[in-house]
DNA sequence: ATTATTATTGCAATCTGGTGCAATAAAGAT
DNA sequence: ATCTTTATTGCACCAGATTGCAATAATAAT
């Protein structure tokens, strides 16, 4: 678990509190609200603050742990392995998808040569409707 | 101002709140937050209560009166006319700035060939650094 | 013009996410 | 093993956004 070691390095440390986020973080591979990580720390510990959890976040995002998005109205984290940070999410079953970083590479490009713009990938969310939901109607 | 004839088209009232709100949103093309709404409709009559501001913005959106979208932290609305759908938002200096449509066609279709997804491109926007940002740094 | 209907509003309370600060505890030094 | 340093936590509080409900007012019917 990498993440651990990051935090070391950086002369961060590791706390029960961190632990119980990053485990869970790191043993859900899909997205996850800020909620449901606030229910799973606090069914377990109870007296953890939710501040600390917020705080938590906001530190493993700092530090390329975990990836923070919005989707809709809600905070959304996963954990951050290398190639999986691009997702699309389906307005309808909330199911999230990976797709090929490369598929928005021609679109960064032209976006830099044409506006000087330079877009970041990694905390790019893409909502519609999926395959499963677009046949439902 | 066709939204007018939106709402009543639905049954909905056209009362003095939502106009001071629908006017302000079509007077500014860029991109205008919850706060600056709710201090321009303050501005003119304080007793307007927030949750009504938020409430005719969420109604405004569910009748494609207005797109409503998350930029970082903050939420953003701007008017729905054809065609100026699309943003980029400076992480820096919050300015916004607009695409050209068919930069994105390809992407779409490619996403709805190989996974099936279809993305919504209106509610799409994408976060980096314009070009003065850039070369500050 | 007045009345009836019901969409809309204001109010109070709530929820999510975030901040300053004093108390606490992790990790290195002794 | 104990002490020291200071990163981290819990607490209390705050701001933006949202909701249930009773009061109000926009529109249709008379």
């Amino acid at each position: 678990m990498s993440c651990y070691s990051v935090l070391k390095e950086k002369g961060l440390r590791v706390t029960l509190q961190r632990r119980l986020i990053l485990d869970y973080i790191h043993d859900n591979k899909d997205h996850i609200t800020a909620e449901s990580i606030i229910n799973h720390v606090h069914s377990k510990f109870p007296q953890v603050n939710k501040s600390t959890i917020y705080r938590t976040l906001d530190l493993l995002e700092k530090n390329d742990c975990v990836f923070k998005s919005k989707s809709q109205d809600k905070t959304i984290y996963h954990h951050a392995e290398e190639g999986h940070h691009h997702h699309l999410v389906c307005n309808r079953c909330g199911k999230t998808f990976d797709y090929d970083e490369d598929v928005l590479l021609p679109v960064k490009k032209k976006l830099e040569k044409t506006l000087g713009f330079q877009i970041n990938l990694n905390h790019l969310i893409m909502n519609g409707l999926c395959k499963e939901c677009r046949n439902l109607k």
